[in-house]
RNA sequence: GCCGACAUAGCUCAGUUGGCCAGAGCGGCUGUUUUGUAAACAGCGGGUCGUGGGUUCGAAUCCCUCUGUCGGCUCCA
């Protein structure tokens, strides 16, 4: 978040005031909750009862804040002792304030996160005496506010109202729902119009969109939502990914494993997971047996499975599996959303069981691993060591878990991550290292993920014989690189707006016949055989359109590298290619022998490049 | 799950106070054209207006149910 002292910071700060005026204003009833500054812009909560604000009256309140605007009236800043602030809330009817307000004069903070606890932050974090809180008016409206303002309400930038949403108050889904209004505000209206266009443009990369335009993926009804069905091509992006992340990882000693996608709940019962999360798996019923199955949410506690299949020695450590498989979760049906969160999830999962000693060695491999990955597909990232909060939402002893942390943090700064660190991020069984990617539209996302457990290991009797001939506990790191396919592809999608690389394009080469003339079809096809005898995924477009359409195709479905088949290239056996403009390192391209082409984008494929190596 | 919006042809959309056989462009099919690097021309198909119910002389249009989608909230092993 913006440092609160930066200047946009206050005019975002002074809108969200502003806005809560014009409510005021147009439904003098309205009951306010917070109203803090965010990203691009600000929000304010209110309740307006039995009334309800839409989209179509944001006519109506960004007039009334212009009005306010208009009217150029000073902030007044004013500072009442926690008791009278109390009796103010009362008085105007205002019993959202009034809660927050009682919460600060019992506990020194909030018990809510962050937003609710920086919108009342005259007191410091931790404080138990709250002497005054501080308020700003408008002329007319008087709100609860650390502030800054900005000096009178004429002073702020260019904004727009965004839309309105539902929001749980003091995001607890057992409150009351209130509605939240978001505001964009910029400095200029320059900058502002620059941000709506690049929403726009980030509209024209949305992956739901370029999944049905570049053909990849479907829904359907019949199958239900969050159940995403992969087309040919988007086939040949998923398999690609995950080869690329095993391989990764084979060379650090990583053993495919399969398990089946159903299991007795028995097994999650011992991992913990049955009681976290038993109303999010899918029931399966057996007409055979008594046995109560689910589908299973995720790949650990099978893979414990294999590991005490047989007694370990510490010589056999670490064993490392590597398994790239669905998982199925039964996900809130308002939290799916294209690929980005379904309840078919396929992840690149791996688990490795080893000793203490081998901890930092295995976690370096992986973070390589990870870093290698990212650089690949030219994804810039940064690492957030999630850790616990003192919530009882975790398993495992707290000695275990700040040993874990430690551990993990070292082999952050020993690999020379650019990282940061959270509480409350962490898995229930353990720390975590997550990878923040961030997008070509600057968006951050989590993806890979790298965890400590010594919560499964115990919960499972997992053991290992010592040296001494005793017996003693393995240590667990799960990891993913891609975390789940389906929504790495979902921001991936969006962050190459579908022009994949050569190595990930479903379709690397397409080939266009001039005409129909028998040697020329004919030619056409040879080119293609001596494609896919190199492993190539190429396509013949013989329709009877015009040069210009079928380029046209072939650009819309973003494929790398086109080339035209007429008499001249059957006479001089080369070809001029069309290279994908992202892609081309010159403006034109000149002609080379066929044979050398198809070898060059052979060779790009397997260097995963993201340029071209053919020269102009 | 909660709040709100939305659902018309394969795709993008028009049809917005209830009223002639529901329209367009693209895609598809057929024919003509034989094309040299981002859209040749013509014709023909194609929709129980998401589902089920209701109101009405009459429903794509109004009301309810369900399903799905979208924007948020909550959650995310």
């Amino acid at each position: 978040m913006a440092d609160q002292s930066d200047q946009l910071h206050i005019v975002r700060h002074s809108l969200a005031h502003i806005m809560a005026t014009a409510v005021a204003r147009l439904w003098p009833e309205a009951k306010f909750g917070v109203g803090p500054v965010v990203e691009y812009g600000f929000y304010y909560d209110v309740d307006l009862g039995e009334a309800q604000i839409s989209e179509d009256d944001f006519k109506r309140i960004e007039a009334e804040m212009r009005k306010v605007i208009g009217s150029n009236v000073p902030f007044e800043r004013s500072e009442k002792p926690i008791d009278e602030a109390i009796a103010w809330a009362v008085e105007t009817s205002q019993p959202y304030k009034e809660e927050l307000l009682n919460d600060l004069k019992r506990a020194g903070t909030t018990v809510a996160k962050d937003l609710n606890a920086a919108e009342l932050g005259t007191i410091a974090e931790g404080a138990t005496q709250v002497q005054t809180v501080s308020f700003y008016k408008d002329g007319e409206f008087t709100d609860l506010c650390r502030g800054p303002h900005v000096e009178s309400t004429g002073k702020v930038g260019a904004f727009k109202l965004q839309r309105v949403s539902g929001a749980y108050w003091r995001g607890n889904d057992q409150n009351a729902q209130m509605q939240r209004i978001y505001g964009v505000a910029f400095a200029t209206k320059d900058e502002l119009n620059q941000h709506l266009q690049m929403l726009e443009e980030a509209k024209k990369r949305d992956h739901r969109k370029l999944g049905q335009e570049l053909d990849l993926f479907v829904f359907s009804d019949m199958v239900g939502s969050g159940l995403p069905m992969f087309t040919p091509r988007g086939t040949v992006l998923r398999d690609e990914l995950a080869d690329f992340s095993n391989s990764l990882r084979q060379r650090y000693g990583f053993e495919k494993v399969w398990t089946p996608h159903i299991t007795k709940k028995d097994l999650y019962e011992a991992s913990g997971h049955w009681a976290k999360f038993g109303d999010e798996l899918f029931l399966v019923k057996s007409q055979e047996t008594s046995d109560e199955l689910v589908m299973k949410p995720m790949n650990c506690p099978h893979h414990t499975r294999i590991y005490a299949s047989q007694p370990r020695s510490y010589r056999d450590l670490p064993v490392r599996y590597l398994e790239t498989t669905t998982d199925y979760r039964d996900e809130k049906t308002g939290e799916l959303g294209g690929l980005s969160r379904v309840r078919a999830l396929t992840q690149d999962d791996s688990h490795v069981f080893c000793r203490n000693d081998q901890i930092e060695t295995e976690i370096n491999n992986l973070l390589a691993a990870a870093s290698e990955l990212y650089a690949t597909v030219d994804m810039k990232l940064r690492v957030r060591l999630s850790y616990r909060d003192d919530s009882d939402a975790y398993l495992g002893s707290a000695e275990l878990w700040s040993t874990a942390q430690e551990q993990l943090k070292r082999a952050v700064i020993a690999n020379e991550l650019n990282y940061y660190e959270q509480a409350g991020e962490a898995a229930f069984y353990g720390p975590k290292i997550d990878f923040m990617v961030t997008d070509a539209l600057g968006r951050e996302h989590q993806v890979a993920t790298v965890q400590l457990d010594f919560v499964q290991p115990e919960r499972f009797g997992l053991e290992y014989t010592d040296q001494e001939g005793a017996k003693v506990q393995p240590v667990m790191i799960h990891c993913a690189l891609l975390g789940s396919i389906e929504r790495f592809l979902s921001v991936y999608i969006e962050h190459t707006a579908g022009r994949f690389p050569v190595w990930l394009a479903p379709e690397q080469i397409r080939i266009i016949t001039l005409n129909q003339q028998d040697d020329v079809v004919a030619y056409a096809e040879k080119v293609l055989g001596a494609a896919k005898k190199l492993g190539l995924r190429a396509k013949v477009d013989n329709a009877s359109e015009s040069v210009g359409k079928k380029i046209r195709n072939a650009e819309l479905l973003r494929v790398p590298y086109t080339i035209v088949i007429g008499q001249k290239e059957i006479d001089s056996e080369a070809v001029v290619p069309r290279i994908r403009k992202d892609m081309a390192v010159s403006e034109n391209q000149a002609a080379i022998s066929l044979d050398e082409f198809l070898k060059t984008v052979r060779n790009e494929a397997k260097s995963r490049v993201l340029k071209t190596s053919l020269q102009g």
